[in-house]
DNA sequence: CGGCAATCTGAAAACGTTTACACAACGACG
DNA sequence: CGTCGTTGTGTAAACGTTTTCAGATTGCCG
């Protein structure tokens, strides 16, 4: 039972070799062919495994990097795990998940904790930003890249989403589609994700030459729930042939409102919603959606941080920001 | 910027106190007045953070925990990650993530890595459990909590879902329905969930003194397009006037095959869903599932990990099984 | 005011690595 | 045969904590 697992300290014993030999041969320095053996069999015959927080204490390296974000149980965010995971995966490092229930305080929390060293670099996908958020990345004492808008001027990396273009890919579609009373389902605009997309329905309207109606537009959370709720609200009021949501998730809800008020979709309002995520596919009909690029952008953030970590760009290096291209998928919901 | 972050020793220099006596203050431990008012002082003045790495390799404590599985976009794992997640970090866990691709190697890879003593606990949620899995799980260095099956007498705890009933709820329930032909898409018999399954079915037929009838019965793959594919071919070849899909994903791919084939449900043909995810609420009809419970066995598993890690019941004590009861939710794609 | 217990403090040793440095061994070369 | 690189090795010092132990300080009582 006590067995306390085989150090270095150990196969040194055994291999009759100093401490510093034994490292040597397990990462590989060049040493004399029998004290390599002789430390290999050691080593082999004790089952040692490497202690890694011994190893991170020294190197100051831990390979593992965080990422936080709202809620994981949005597909959008789960999009954005999966492919950094992988990202992360092949270049060693592991992954360490903060699930902030979209509760500011638990972001600046994570974002200080980074002081304890527990990771390398960190890959942050707030729905706010505050003067809070801001101050804490400078003073970051490892690579931060944040996923979604900063304001310009800020050290630090950044990939975001285009929604604004992405609205628009909506609206002209419906307007292509003969679509003439949009309406909106959007969700809080002190979000970023709102405000965006708030600003490009605005503009994306002027852009076909519609008018901005206060009527046609509603508020939600983002959530199954509240979308349902919005567009029962936007329906009693307003008189629409199509539903644009600003999120997939609230696009299904208002899919199932429609249903109740026994509006067919797509012949009586055709629904868009937003980020093409896995959801859009097992909806009947299934939903048209705009893809802001979960995926992508996860990808591409860590690909940055890691970049920034080991990179040629390491530390130093100005700022870099990405913008992910948005992709609309037509599908049943609108056509 | 070469600022180096100050530690217990920049602290300690500028209080004019010893590093332990530093250490001892942040640890609350009993100080002179004086003593403790000058270290914080210098810690709040300095802006000091404690060095994670450094505390667990004296502590030999990481308050990291990882999860494993096979693939975060399966929502039945997403439900148990949320709910880890939570347990998690109310106990002061972190969580590391591994998505093994349902990869086997992958998996025996995380239980080696385990060594490194990079987590202090493991919970893991295999697929199929092979031998190299027992003999690793034996020899693991940390307690690791296993969601799913293992054999009798190994000496691991373990969460299970109780899939038999389960599928005895569900064929039971169409069976009330006035269901006679009852057809199943399972998934793999060679992985875990797939063997419980298979037997339930055969069982629960036996219980309502239904047939087993191999035609009847189709394999997918676990997610939604091999599922539809699945789907296909039974139909294809049985007349069915109901559908048990193994789980959500196959039951949603199910679904749209049946519209395809212009088979309405639930008249033509009732469909029964298992693990009873968000996705059941979002199709149409709404899909009935049996719940297995997946965010329970994920709090559970995780509240059995912290107690062996720390515990009453602590490294000791003889390995526990949860089973975790399975619930009908029936929706409108049965009735 | 001396002695004793109780309290607080600092020096130093751990935790398990990596690595700078110095030294030994070695063949090669003049 | 002495000197010189070259190569391999061991000692010891880090990395930033916690913790043991012994010594210093304090307060209290006789």
């Amino acid at each position: 039972m006590g067995e306390d697992g085989p150090t270095i300290v150990t196969i040194a014993e055994r291999a009759g070799v100093s401490i510093a030999s034994v490292s040597r041969v397990l990462n590989g320095q060049s040493a004399r062919p029998e004290t390599t053996e002789r430390v290999l069999a050691a080593a082999d015959a004790l089952g040692y495994v490497p202690n890694a927080v011994a190893r991170s204490l020294k190197s100051r390296r831990t390979n593992h990097i965080a990422f936080a974000m709202a809620d994981i149980g949005n597909p959008v965010y789960l999009a954005m795990v999966r492919e950094i995971q992988q990202v992360l995966r092949a270049a060693g490092y592991r992954l360490v998940l903060h699930s902030t229930d979209a509760d500011v305080d638990d972001e600046l929390e994570v974002l200080r904790g980074l002081g304890q060293r527990y990771v390398d670099g960190l890959i942050l996908c707030p729905l706010r930003v505050t003067s809070g958020h801001l101050a804490e990345l400078t003073r970051a004492p490892v690579p931060v890249v944040v996923i979604g808008s900063v304001p310009d001027g800020q050290p630090v990396d950044s990939v975001r989403a285009d929604s604004r273009t992405g609205v628009s890919l909506a609206v002209r579609h419906l307007y292509e589609q003969g679509r003439r009373r949009i309406g909106f389902v959007n969700g809080p605009v002190d979000t970023v994700p709102g405000a965006a997309r708030d600003a490009g329905f605005r503009a994306a309207l002027a852009e076909v030459g519609l008018a901005y109606e206060e009527s046609r537009v509603e508020i939600g959370d983002f959530y199954v729930e509240g979308g349902a709720r919005a567009a029962d609200r936007l329906l009693a009021r307003a008189d629409v042939d199509a539903l644009l949501c600003a999120n997939d998730l609230m696009a299904v809800g208002a899919l199932r409102t429609l249903r109740e008020h026994g509006r067919d979709v797509p012949a009586d309002v055709a629904v868009v919603g937003m980020d093409d995520t896995d959801l859009a596919t097992t909806t009947w009909p299934p939903l048209t959606s705009v893809g802001l690029g979960s995926a992508e952008r996860g990808r591409r953030a860590a690909e940055l941080l890691i970049d920034r970590i080991t990179g040629a760009t390491a530390r130093a290096g100005s700022p870099r920001q990405i913008l992910v291209r948005p992709r609309l998928a037509v599908r049943g919901s609108s056509r």
